[in-house]
RNA sequence: GGUCUGGUAGUUCAGCCGGUUAGAAUACAUGCCUGUCACGCAUGGGGUCGCGGGUUCGAGUCCCGUCCAGACCGCCA
């Protein structure tokens, strides 16, 4: 037996067993005359002693020999400490020692295992297995599995089943590049790695699965982020017969349940907000409602007043910054320079300090009167002490530009706490947008999105005015989930092809198996798929996916662990027809 | 494909306007220590300053190239 413990359980109720416990050494305090080991396994810690007084020689010159990581067997006895330890579940014990096995011994890990640990990056990721034994990313992996646990069991009991769909697939023009796989057997064809299983999970709704899930691997094989790899999970859903209404509901229900299962917070019912009212009044499609600062336009109130930066311009918009008047010229300059920085693009910031009276301070004053800027002010929901911040210029770009400040000072000014969850629907993408190199409409989530209802006849007249029946879940300004609504009508399906500007006969070389199972009797349906792995880093109140991920990719796409990928060699290539060997 | 930041002891970093023998902390080793738990104290070993080239009397430091890592833009239905 290697143990009869583990290293998290043994309390003062067991004080005089005699127990074998095995891990690995985390440290080892020598006082001379007594010697404690912090013995580690996932469980906990819990001390080993070792003293002159009660410790054969022979031992205690075995255990000064142990080393960081060392793999031991111990036998010994619980006894109740001298001095306790209260931040440790098992400090109030401690093992006495009476025999200790070596069960490997370890070189020196390259940086310490502990919470606050001295490795960077790159060599933690390295050594990935050690990474994992420190306590942070240990914990974020059992958040995950407690996570995929609780929504599995939330889908289950919905009557969702949980089906695989193949990895090996074929290439499709859509979407992201494809990771392709040669195929040994059909010379010079290739598989392709799904970047969803959509397709397939519409044929299980064809099928009559009638409600379905997975926990499936995802590829793209497009550059990295700190949060986008180039293989993720989804939690992927689909469901039969259901209404907009009723798949919302159902899947309000599963982010709820995480979110009280996993991070311990009750939310009520998650607001919805059409696409169009979250450009304008956050300018993104995926607001951090966790703060107020919307924007508010202020066309009327700007134009034609002679200020000639803002007469010219399509749009006029800006945001109060609660209590932020106080900033200084200099603090504001930087503001300014940050809004201006490429990666925003803004030409210039207006700004206007709010305080009681009618005196307001402004980079504009001698273009507005104090009563416009109290307009301004009134408009944007200003209190005394804010700070209004306006931007001009083109509407799409500007709101964008504007929406960025806005996230940046609320992480400044900490409004975006890491213990507060505020989930919301956005709804009514667009279905299409013209995408002007190509020549055709781009669907904007993807092509078998169903369009709203109403905007039906648009398809021939205006089609990029038809919104579309597609909905994403957003939880403090991350897009965690998104889905739609699927056409499930042959005839709709191929009036959408031919928009996207598929040919008849390319669209039947690419989805033919699709148009052809929906001809024998499709059930209305959608689903929506999860981002696993940002949802998992959302409830964990982590900074980066990578670490809620056991192996994540680093910037490059490599896997530091194994170092992949690598060159084969040249018998492989030729049995995958890809090289003639010489 | 592009922009930016970094690469110095096992590790995390400092190293000024180019100038003597490249430092700190931590880790590691050895010794001491009667209850530690980030134990403490003392001593010690440890460096191709990513790599290649250039400028210079002299380069960790300046220039060019290159590799590696990270962040971002493009890209990501």
């Amino acid at each position: 037996m290697y143990r009869t413990h583990n290293c998290g359980a043994l309390r003062l109720d067991d004080v005089g067993e005699s127990v074998i416990l095995s891990g690995w050494v985390q440290r080892i305090r020598d006082k001379g005359f007594v010697l404690w080991i912090d013995l580690r396994d996932r469980y906990g810690i819990t001390q080993l002693v070792v003293d002159k007084a009660r410790t054969a020689d022979g031992l205690l010159k075995q255990v000064r020999a142990l080393g960081r990581e060392y793999v031991i067997q111990v036998r010994g006895e619980v006894v109740e400490r001298v001095s306790k330890n209260e931040r440790l579940l098992s400090g109030e014990i401690e093992v006495l020692v009476r025999e200790l096995h070596v069960l490997n011994p370890a070189l020196t890990p390259p940086f310490t295992l502990e919470d606050e640990t001295d490795g960077g990056e790159e060599l933690r990721m390295k050594h990935r297995y050690l990474d994992i034994r420190r306590n942070c990313i240990k914990n974020n992996l059992l958040l995950r599995a407690q996570a995929a646990q609780a929504a599995r069991s939330y889908l289950t009991s919905r009557d969702f089943v949980e089906i695989e769909t193949p990895y090996l697939i074929r290439s499709t023009p859509e979407g992201a590049r494809d990771f392709v796989v040669p195929s040994r057997v059909s010379s010079g064809e290739f598989y392709a790695l799904p970047q969803s299983p959509q397709m397939h999970k519409q044929l299980l709704m064809v099928a009559g699965m009638d409600r379905y899930f997975q926990f499936v691997r995802c590829f793209r094989d497009e550059d990295l982020r700190a949060d986008r790899q180039p293989e993720f999970t989804q939690i992927d859903c689909e469901m039969s017969f259901g209404h907009r209404a009723d798949l919302l509901a159902v899947f309000e229900g599963l982010t709820r349940h995480l979110l009280r299962e996993v991070a311990g917070v009750s939310v009520g019912a998650f607001p919805r907000m059409t696409y169009d009212e979250a450009i304008e009044k956050y300018g993104s499609d995926k607001p951090d409602i966790r703060f107020g600062m919307a924007f508010g336009e202020l066309n009327d109130l700007a134009q034609g007043k002679g200020f000639q930066v803002f007469d010219s311009q399509e749009l006029v918009v800006g945001i109060a910054v609660p209590g932020a008047a106080a900033h200084s010229r200099k603090q504001i300059d930087a503001l300014t320079r940050w809004v201006r920085r490429p990666q925003i693009g803004a030409q210039g910031l207006v700004w206007v300090k709010c305080d009681k009276g009618r005196d307001f301070k402004s980079s504009v004053t001698q273009f507005f009167s104090p009563e416009t800027l109290h307009k301004w002010a009134e408009r944007l929901r200003a209190k005394p002490g804010d700070l209004l911040l306006v931007l001009s210029g083109e509407a799409a770009a500007t709101r964008r530009q504007l929406g960025a400040l806005r996230l940046e000072l609320g992480k400044r000014l900490d409004l975006r706490k890491p213990g507060v969850f505020a989930p919301l629907w956005v709804t009514d993408f667009p279905l299409l947008e013209w995408d002007a190199q190509e020549k055709c409409y781009q669907a904007v989530h993807h092509p078998f999105t169903a369009p709203v209802e109403t905007d039906m006849p648009r398809l021939d007249s205006e089609p990029q005015k038809v919104r579309a029946n597609a909905y994403d879940l957003v939880l403090n300004g991350n897009e965690i989930g998104s889905g739609s609504i699927r056409i499930s009508d042959p005839a709709l399906q191929a009036r959408i092809f031919e928009l996207l500007g598929f040919s008849q006969a390319a669209a039947k070389a690419q989805f033919g198996f699709l148009l052809n199972a929906f001809a024998y009797g499709a059930p209305p349906h959608g689903g929506i798929a999860f981002g696993f792995d940002r949802l998992v880093a959302l409830l964990g109140g982590g900074e980066s996916i990578r670490d809620f991920i056991a192996f994540p990719k680093n910037n490059a796409g490599r896997d530091l662990v194994i170092d992949a990928p690598a060159e084969i060699d040249a018998a492989q290539l030729d049995e995958l027809h890809l090289k003639t060997s010489e």
